[in-house]
Formats: structure tokens, C-alpha cells, sequence
DNA sequence: ACCGCAACCTGAACACGTTCAAGAAAGGCG
DNA sequence: CGCCTTTCTTGAACGTGTTCAGGTTGCGGT
């Protein structure tokens, strides 16, 4: 992790690829290009000049240009941990965490409103590698709910026994329909984006604690079955 | 509506625009190319000379590609409300109307799957006319989220006098949850998708019901508050 | 030192969506 | 009929993402 140059223990480890820094350069570039121009303003041609390779070079490291941009989950997801982190270290409240979280994930997002907006339609097509939903981006979206996981075991709120290992992902959805508003959402500043988490998060922390109480306790099954039917 | 020679009485009327011909067949090229080989695999230059036209006649009455798919909304939406006709005169059981309106949506669907897939992700990009949520395309939401109310209100469903106005449009909402999970769905037939309008319409029945009663008030007006505020 | 092979790199060429200057057709008006 | 204006139509040309046949480089083996 602190060095490359010793071959350490393990075997199977990937041989040391020559290009790794090509690679790491083109992605740089690609991405400093994005936030300067935006996505569909920045070129292949464009990218490959401003780093001094060949175009051709730049699809012998990247499939596609959507490609380029995966490393963006990568770093927001830690941006997002990163700038979750004191507040969760310091309250214990499960609303409070909520809320918390919630805000810093669109504090990450914010800057690359414009930018976001317009990727976020190739994430949203199926077969894209980039939706959050694909086999290819499941190391980001099981960091993403490791942190809601973090949000509700870090708390005192009491919740369902059953419900409780469902709940990060369930909330990590919440969270996903919170970034679709903020997509769409049009208002200075995404104002409505924030209003929506600071009025949503007081009825999921409300749902969560009705789930334990026994009239209702059917019903929290029939949630759970249903969830865990349509899971693939 | 059955003949288009006679100017009849109405002043304000379109002036009989002269290449209203030429833009249907286009149009009926369109589709049908995008439902024989797919939407990315067909391409303009094979739409132009399936129609006899030339590539910048049919720029002349479409802005954009995207622009050829608005038509497959409004087809969808008559298809969709004349598939539902029989059951909504039918049925009177709010769950059962909810229940069938949904499957006949994506009955509607299915057999463009692969095609809806595909450009799908055009109308979740927030700046695309094509967008559910976009001005542009407002008439045919208007007429879903009117197939809505026709559910309820046609319905021995009693709600909460509040939540009644804005339920036809939280129920299209739910509607469109379930098109984004189905076009997602890779299960045989999408067979997940039935599962999951079976599963939800009771949960969505109960909640309803649920609505009414007087501990639950304050919760129903506080989601009424936040449904209000985060509207554009 | 040399060979062979895989990894890496090149840029011209391709197919596509889109634009635009130019023209043709249709309608109104004298 | 002739003229003018608006509507419609054309296809070459542009900029884009992507491909590919062919080069170059570095490294292990002899």
C-alpha cells in the first residue's frame, strides 16, 4: 500500500503492469477536463492531447469514455465517508446520523452538479457498466451501504431484529432516490434537494422505530418478504 | 377528428401545415425501424432512406434523434389506459384497479423490453425533453397520473380527505418506481416486476386505509407538508 | 548479444448524429 | 400570369466516439 517496488509475499498478485501510470495520467486528465468543460464539452481528442498520448492509447486503458468516469463513484464515495466521518464519530442519535449523512453525501456531490447531471444518464441505462445497480460497480455501492451500515450500528435507535440487517441497504436506496431529486432538481443552490432529506429523515426515523411494535409487526414482514423477493 | 379537409369553425387553428404528411411517415419509419433492429442500432441515415427522404428533411421536422421516441410515450399512455378500460369498469376494490392498472402498464411494456430499455436512459437525463418529469412531456404525464385518479375515484376506497387530491400523483410516482425496477429487471419475463406490483399494491392498499386514522394524522400531514414543498 | 513475445502505443479511417448553405415547391397577391 | 414570401427539401460537410492494422518498447530465455 505505501510502495510498489517489492513484490511482497503473495503470488497472485497482478505482475506489475507497465502502463499503470499512462493509465493513472489519462484518468487524471480526464477528469480535470471534465470539471473544467464538462463531460459532452470534452473530447477523446482533446483529453488524449492534454495528455500527450494517442486517442487510441487512451481506449487501450478505457473501453469507452464512460469508462473515464468511474473513477468519479470511487471518489465521492470516499469524499462521502470522509466527510461523514466526525459526525459520526460524535452523535449517536440515529436521525441525527441520518440527516447528517445525507447531507454530506449532496455537500460531496454539489460542485459537479452540472457535470453529475449529465452522466447520471448513462448510469441509469441497464446494461451501462456504470449503473449503480451493475455487477461492475458493486465495490462503490457496498462501500456506499457499509456507510449507512456505520449510520445504524453507530446509533442507539432500536429497530426491528429482523429488519435491522435489511435496513443500510434499504437506506442507501433512500439515499439513491435522494441523488435522482438533487439530479433533476433545478432550484438555487438545490434547495429543495436539502429540504426533501431534512423532511424525509424524520419519517424513516419514525418508520424504523414503528417497525418493532407488535401490531405492526406483520406488516414489517410482508416488507421484508417482499424485499428480499425482488432482490436479484 | 375523422377528416382534416374541411377548415370547420375554429379560427386559432394550426394553418393546415403542409408537411404534416411527410412528418407522419417519418414518424411511422421511425418506430418501426426502432422496433425491428433497436433504437442505437438504427440510424439516421437508414430512417431518411427507409423514407424516401433525405437525412435533413427529417432534422427539418425532428430536432434531434431522441425527438423520434416522444411518440412512443403518447402510443404507450393510449395503449396503456385502453388496456385498463375493462378491468376499471369493471372492478370497484381499490388494491384490485391499483393492482390491474399496474400490470396493464407494463403489459403495455413488455414487448419493447430491449427497446424501452435502451432509451430509457435518455429520459432520466434532466435536461432531455424526453424526461417523465420535463415540461416537454408534461401532456402525457398529465393523462398518466389522470389514469391514476380514475383508480381511486372510481374506486369504494376511503381516504384521508387531504391526501386524496395528491394521491393520483404519488401513485404515478410509485408507477414510475416500478417502470425503473422492471427496465432494470433482467428475470425471466420480468417476472420480478409482477412479483413486485403483487407485493406492493397490498402495502400500498393498507397505507391508504391506514391514512385515516386519527393517531396517524399528524404523520399524514407531515408527508402531505414534505410532498408540497419538494414540488417543483 | 540475440530472439520472441507480450504489452504498449500510434494515427488514419470509419460510422454516426447533426448542421447548413443552397435550392425547389407551394401559396398569396397584383 | 409573374413575382415574392414562406415552407419544405436536399446532400455535402463537420465534429464526435470508436476501431484497427500496424508499429515500438521492454523483458525473459538462450
Amino acid at each position: 500500500m505505501t510502495d510498489e517496488t517489492a513484490p511482497t509475499t503473495a503470488a497472485a498478485e497482478p505482475p506489475t503492469p507497465r502502463g499503470e501510470q499512462t493509465r493513472q495520467h489519462i484518468l487524471d486528465t480526464a477528469m480535470r477536463l471534465f470539471r473544467e468543460r464538462g463531460y459532452a464539452q470534452t473530447t477523446m481528442r482533446a483529453i488524449a492531447k492534454e495528455a500527450g498520448v494517442a486517442v487510441g492509447n487512451a481506449y487501450y486503458y478505457f473501453g469507452s469514455k464512460e469508462h473515464l468516469i468511474q473513477r468519479f463513484y470511487v471518489d465521492s464515495q470516499a469524499e462521502h465517508r470522509a466527510g461523514a466521518a466526525a459526525l459520526l464519530a460524535r452523535e449517536r442519535d440515529f436521525a441525527t446520523r441520518l440527516r447528517g449523512v445525507l447531507h454530506a453525501g449532496i455537500d460531496v456531490l454539489t460542485p459537479s452538479h452540472e457535470f453529475a447531471a449529465t452522466f447520471f444518464k448513462t448510469a441509469a441505462e441497464p446494461t451501462s457498466p456504470l449503473s449503480p445497480f451493475s455487477a461492475a460497480s458493486s465495490e462503490p455501492r457496498e462501500a456506499a451501504i457499509a456507510l449507512f451500515r456505520d449510520v445504524l450500528e453507530g446509533s442507539t435507535a432500536k429497530v426491528d431484529e429482523e429488519l435491522r440487517p435489511e435496513l443500510p441497504e434499504l437506506l442507501w436506496l433512500a439515499y439513491m432516490g435522494v441523488v435522482l431529486y438533487w439530479v433533476h432538481d433545478r432550484s438555487p443552490g438545490q434547495a429543495k434537494t436539502r429540504q426533501l432529506i431534512d423532511g424525509a429523515v424524520p419519517l424513516i426515523d419514525r418508520a424504523v422505530g414503528l417497525s418493532r411494535l407488535r401490531v405492526l409487526r406483520p406488516i414489517t414482514r410482508e416488507v421484508l418478504h417482499l424485499i428480499r423477493t425482488i432482490r436479484h
